[in-house]
DNA sequence: CTTTAGCACTCTCGCACCCGGAGTGCTATT
DNA sequence: AATAGCACTCCGGGTGCGAGAGTGCTAAAG
């Protein structure tokens, strides 16, 4: 509840103990076992009076009277806080992990799909990976006839992010109406971002009322039927390790979250949400519920993925709130590097 | 056992009518209740001795003595070759809920992911559909710089398919070199399928030895870094309705098989493994643990999905046995058709 | 005034036990 | 051949009990 909590170092230090101890084993912590677990020697009776203390202040909690001590969101809140003075050094292992995790990736998908799987390997819990976004910066675009009145339209960004649509069109356009149309986006709109690049040729479309432009018809026609894609659907989700997630909650509770992390789109809204470009650390962002509210007591660390300084993406691990922080955050945030590395020209 | 079962019209119904009982209910089948259940009127009596035989001939099994019977892998087998015969005609509520989650479907990749959604909404299990294949035709290829020695490669099928790979060679190409090799491919090699045309195209690299052929070169230099993509990376997989699962087995067992269908590409093989171009309905296959021993007890519902002839893709519902084949079939069947109405010309 | 030891109390969990319900197999009867 | 009756089996839920772990409080010790 305090925002700036009026800990002694006594009580920090039980409280991070019991986190520690929770973490690793997931049930609730006595005053005995922690004082034998401490060999700095403190009775268990004086550890039952911090702890009665914090739990007045809202840093633990009871399953019930008589159970050992769990830690609540507001004490992961503050333990995040000490971790990020840490020394954020990477385990030999994990950049093992990470790095044969990642070595044969040609491209931004394989890099993104591989990046979800190594994040949910290293955390034991869920990993997941969005590309793309209206930051999205145009390098090429090219129409292609399928027949039938159906157009292929793909649109290459400078990361690499390929995206793709067919669209149905009320009029046929030839060959060559699609090529001069494709000729004049390129010319005229490589460099700039997507989401830009939408308002100022609605814009432009709008102006030339000369019915007659032949050019304005076909790219009113193309932008109508989305070639451009519309801003929810132009990220692609990579998600995996939901199987870690069994056994941190009964079977109901369970098939919710399964479902709720299925909706792709929804986990990528997430992240876009509570990640924030101008964040140059990793981000520890606890009740999500407020997004959505199956996601009770979990959290997200996350931190999103540049290229050349625009922001394409981003990466995530998401899980209950019992999660080894060092870990995850030290993997996310060397990934994150990795793809600054991986994506600059 | 026993290929064609030696049942009377006694044995028959009684199966039958312990199979949908179990598939409605999920609970072992006592002679009692399915006394009561059928009108018919048949004691329990005569139906325990059905059973009995039902039992022996490896029909039927008892969890423990004293509980009711459940039908074997051989029952289902045996219980779909009876729904093969009966009306396939779909039911108006599926119809309406295929026809609503696919309206408005535009590309081809929308309507896979949509078609995942709605198998796994309809059959209450897993759904997947996958798109892509080496029986893709070729209908358009492009190539892009984008700087580094870099090349991203843009292959559109003839279905709508699209497939993009990034490569990177050890020597810089032009873009006019780039263009040439395109304009090559795609004159040349334009309706090919794609296996096809990479053996094809490898065969016409080995025949040019004059080293000085330009062209040759960017092809050779090109097809090296898999811009035709191997056939392994060439398939999308969606799939959907993983929670699903949740009650059919104990949390490891779950946890096995959720890690097993995150493993796409390898459900698209197993998909490839059993579904076969020629055949013309829906086919259920049982046994899925020869191909991946976590699938034991499950069955696999799927029809391959076809676009002019050719086969581009599959379309499946995954699950246990225990599952409402009249359900699961008819909307696969329905589906499949609706697919081929979608991508024809 | 803080720390610690002691003690009574509480709650969960595992185990043994019992009992009712559902189902079976067998036998005798129609 | 079909059925009614009957003894038997097994699971599952409910109950009772004791061990273990943990707490809060009080009183003594530093």
């Amino acid at each position: 509840m305090a925002p700036a909590p009026n800990f002694g170092p006594r009580e920090r230090e039980v409280l991070n103990a019991i986190i520690e101890a929770y973490i690793l084993t997931g049930e609730p912590i006595g005053s005995r076992s922690l004082s034998r677990a401490n060999s700095e020697g403190l009775s268990p009776a004086s550890i039952r009076n911090v702890m009665s203390d914090l739990t007045e202040t809202g840093y633990l909690e009871q399953p019930h009277t008589s159970a050992g001590r769990v830690p609540t969101a507001e004490a992961y809140r503050y333990y995040v806080t000490q971790i990020a003075n840490r020394s954020r050094s990477i385990s030999d292992v994990d950049q093992g992990v990470i790095e044969s995790g990642l070595k044969d990736a040609s491209d931004l998908a394989g890099f993104m799909e591989r990046t979800s799987h190594v994040l949910s390997q290293i955390s034991q819990r869920v990993g997941v990976a969005v590309a793309g976004g209206p930051k999205e910066v145009l390098e090429h675009i090219h129409f292609t006839r399928l027949g039938d009145n159906r157009v292929l339209a793909v649109v290459i960004t400078k990361s690499g992010v390929v995206r793709d649509k067919m669209l149905r069109l009320e009029h046929e356009l030839s060959a060559a109406d699609l090529d001069i149309a494709a000729r004049y986006l390129n010319e005229n709109f490589r460099g700039w971002a997507m989401g830009n690049l939408r308002t100022e040729l609605q814009k432009r479309i709008e102006q030339e009322r000369s019915e007659y432009d032949r050019l304005m018809r076909s790219l009113q026609a193309l932008y109508k039927h989305g070639a451009l894609a519309d801003d929810r659907h132009v990220q692609d989700v990579y998600l995996e390790g939901a199987a870690n997630l069994i056994g941190n909650a009964d079977q109901e509770r369970l098939r919710e979250i399964l479902k709720t992390l299925e909706e792709k789109q929804r986990v990528a809204e997430l992240l876009g949400a509570y990640l924030d470009a101008n964040q140059e650390q990793v981000r520890v962002v606890f009740g999500l519920e407020e997004f959505e509210p199956q996601l009770k007591d979990f959290v997200l660390i996350g931190s999103p993925a540049k290229a050349n300084g625009e922001v394409v993406g981003s990466l995530a691990v998401i899980g209950p709130m019992r999660i080894d922080y060092q870990h995850a955050i030290t993997a996310v945030s060397y990934i994150t590097q990795l793809f600054e590395k991986f994506t600059q020209e």
